[in-house]
DNA sequence: TTGTATGCGTTATCAA
DNA sequence: TTGATAACGCATACAA
C-alpha cells in the first residue's frame, strides 16, 4: 500500500531506527548518512504514517479550532455564521499552511463536546488548540480549566478572568486604540459634533468606546456635548438609531460606528434622509469588513487585520511566539466616507 | 493519562477483545456482557484512542474539505476567500458534527500538496474528501487521478469530464432551474422587457442564462427583444452594467441577475438613476446571500440551500447516499425588488 | 555512530 | 461466546 520506514531502511542498508533518525532530525547521524537516507526517503517520497507517530509519542500537526456555539434560551451565538469567523477560518487555515499544519474545525456547544475535545489533547491527536467566541463566564469556566491541564492553547477575544499561564495566549484587538483613531481623525478634520455608534456589551464595544472618550477628553469636548447611542453588532438597529440621530435639528455632523456593518447603515440612513457623505456628515467605521465594499463605495474605517491576527494565533499555538497577551493592530484606512 | 481498553477490560472481568467488541457494535456480544462492559465504559468516560484505531485498520473519523488555490499568473482563485465557500464550511461543519465527524481544512495549490493529501487517504487520516474549486481541465486530472484509486470524494460543481464511479459524487446546483424560475417570476409579473445580467463563464452562470432564455422562448419573446448583458460575478462591473442598461430610453423593466451581488448592484444602478425599485425596474438575484439582507432590503432572490448542500455532500462522502450525482435545489425567496 | 528490542492502544485472526 | 496473540508503523531507551 504505502511504503514503510521499515523498506526504506532495507533499500538504504541502515536500520529503522536511523531512518527515523534522520526524519526527526537527530543530531547523531553523520553528514553522509543522513545524505544516503535522504535519497531514498525523496525516491520513493517516504512520508511516515501519522496515526504511528502519534501513537508512540509524536504530537500530530493539527490544530483545532474550537468555536463556540451556544444556546441557552436567551442568549445565542452561532460562532460558526459569524463573518467574522468566516472571515477568520480563511486566514488561519492559510496560516497553519506555512507551517505544515492542518487546521481541523470544531464546534462546541454541549459539554460532551469538551470532554471529546480534552481527548484529543490527552491522544496527541492535536498540537494545540484555537478558541474562538469563549467570553462569557460559564464558558470561561471550562477553558480555564483546560488551560490548567496545560494543553497549548490560543484564545481570542478571552473573557477577563482568564487564568495565566504559560500554556496559554490571549489575542485582543487594539479596541481602545482604534476608537482614539477613529474620533481623533474626525476631529482632526475639525469636526465638533463626534456621535459614537456604540456596539453591544462585549469586551471590543466597550474598548472602542473608551477610546472615543478619550479623544474626545482630549480635545477638549464637554462631557454633556457627547452623542453615544448604544445599539448592537447588526445593521436593523444601527440604521434606526442613525436615523433618529441625524433627524435632530443640530445633528451630529460626524460619527464614528462601532463596525462597519453599523457604519454602512448610517450611510444608508444619510442618505435617506438627503444628507450628503461625507460633505454633511462624515462616517467612520470599524474593523474593515472587505465584503462591505460591495455597497459601492469604500468605507472609511479602521482596518484590524485578520491575517495578521490569524498568523500570530498560530505561531503563539506552535510555542512560536513568546508574547502570552497579543494585540492586534489597529490602522486608519482611508476611504470616501469622511 | 487516559484510560486504556485493557484498564476497561480488567475492571469489566473481560478481555480487551470484548472491549473492542462492545465499542465497535460488534454482534456476537450478549447483551448481558454488553451491558457490564458498557457501564464500565461510561462510568470512566472511556474514549478509544483514535491513532490507535488507525493504525489497527480503521478509518479515522475525519472528512477533509479540499479547497483549490491556485494561481498561474493568468488565473487566480483564492478559494479560501470567496464568500461561497465561507459560508459552506460553516455549514459542511455543522453537518460533519451531526454524524460525529470533523471536517479538516486543506488548501491544495502545489502538487505537493496533492501528494500530501494522497497520503492522507492511504494513512486511513481521513475517511473521505471534500473538493471545492476544482473546476478546469488541469485539475480534473488530477480530481480523475484521485478517483480511480478509490478514495470516497465528493466534488462540489465538478468540470464536466469527471469520471464516473461508485466512490465519487459530484454535487451540482440546479441552475438552470434557478434561471428558469427566476425569468418566469417576472414573466408572469406581467413584465415583457426582461434583461440578464449573466455572470462569468463559470459552468452556474451559463446554466441559469440557459434556464432564462428557456423561460423566454416558452413565453414567446422575439430573440431579438432579449437584453443580456455578460458581466462577471462582481459587483463594481454589473453595477456599470445595470446603469448602461437602465440609461436607455426603451429600458428594461425587469432585471434577472446571475446572483446576488450582482442583484444589489443592479438596485443601487437603479436607484441612482431614479428609478424605483420595484415599480419602475424589478430586480431578482440568484443564490440568497444572507449577507446583503444587511444592506437594509430584502431581495427578492432564487435560494439554493447551502445547508442542503453541505448535508447532501456529507452524507454522499460518508455512503449514506446511493445517488452520485445530485442537484442542490432552487427555490424562489420572495423579497422587496420584485 | 548504529542496531536491537520494547511499547504505544487498538483491531483482527485464530483457537478454544 | 470468549480470550490469547499477532499485526499496524513508528520512536526511543538501551546496548553495542
Amino acid at each position: 500500500m504505502k511504503i514503510t520506514s521499515e523498506e526504506i531502511a532495507k533499500l538504504a542498508h541502515v536500520s529503522r531506527s536511523t531512518v527515523s533518525r534522520v526524519i526527526n532530525n537527530y543530531s547523531n547521524v553523520p553528514e553522509d548518512t543522513r545524505r544516503k537516507v535522504m535519497e531514498v526517503i525523496q525516491r520513493y517520497e517516504y512520508e511516515p504514517h501519522s496515526s504511528a507517530r502519534v501513537l508512540a509519542g509524536k504530537a500530530n500537526k493539527i490544530i483545532v479550532l474550537c468555536i463556540s456555539d451556544y444556546n441557552d434560551g436567551s442568549r445565542r451565538w452561532r460562532g460558526v455564521e459569524s463573518p467574522f469567523f468566516m472571515g477568520l477560518i480563511a486566514e488561519l487555515v492559510s496560516a497553519a499552511n506555512l507551517h505544515g499544519y492542518m487546521i481541523s474545525v470544531s464546534i462546541v456547544s454541549s459539554s460532551g463536546d469538551y470532554g471529546k475535545l480534552e481527548n484529543m489533547f490527552l491522544n496527541r491527536e492535536v498540537t494545540a488548540g484555537i478558541f474562538i467566541g469563549f467570553e462569557f463566564d460559564f464558558q470561561m469556566d471550562t477553558i480555564n480549566q483546560f488551560i490548567e491541564k496545560g494543553f497549548s492553547m490560543v484564545v481570542i477575544d478571552p473573557g477577563e478572568d482568564m487564568k495565566r499561564a504559560d500554556n496559554v495566549t490571549g489575542i485582543y484587538s487594539e479596541d481602545e486604540q482604534a476608537g482614539y483613531i477613529a474620533s481623533s481623525y474626525l476631529l482632526g478634520q475639525g469636526h465638533r459634533r463626534v456621535a459614537h455608534l456604540a456596539g453591544d456589551n462585549r469586551l471590543s464595544s466597550r474598548h472602542r468606546l473608551a477610546g472615543y472618550l478619550r479623544a474626545m477628553r482630549e480635545a477638549g469636548i464637554q462631557e454633556d456635548a457627547l452623542w453615544i447611542r448604544h445599539g448592537n453588532f447588526e445593521s436593523e438597529l444601527s440604521y434606526q438609531l442613525a436615523f433618529e440621530l441625524l433627524s435632530k435639528r443640530e445633528a451630529a455632523t460626524a460619527i464614528f460606528a462601532s463596525n462597519d456593518a453599523m457604519a454602512v447603515s448610517a450611510v444608508r440612513a444619510a442618505r435617506d434622509l438627503h444628507l450628503r457623505v461625507p460633505e454633511d456628515i462624515a462616517v467612520v467605521g470599524c474593523d474593515y469588513t472587505p465584503f462591505y465594499e460591495t455597497v459601492g463605495y469604500h468605507l472609511t474605517t479602521i482596518k484590524i487585520s485578520v491575517r495578521t491576527l490569524a498568523n500570530l494565533a498560530v505561531k503563539a499555538a506552535l510555542g512560536l511566539e513568546p508574547r502570552r497577551s497579543l494585540y492586534c493592530k489597529a490602522e486608519f484606512k482611508p476611504g470616501i466616507t469622511a
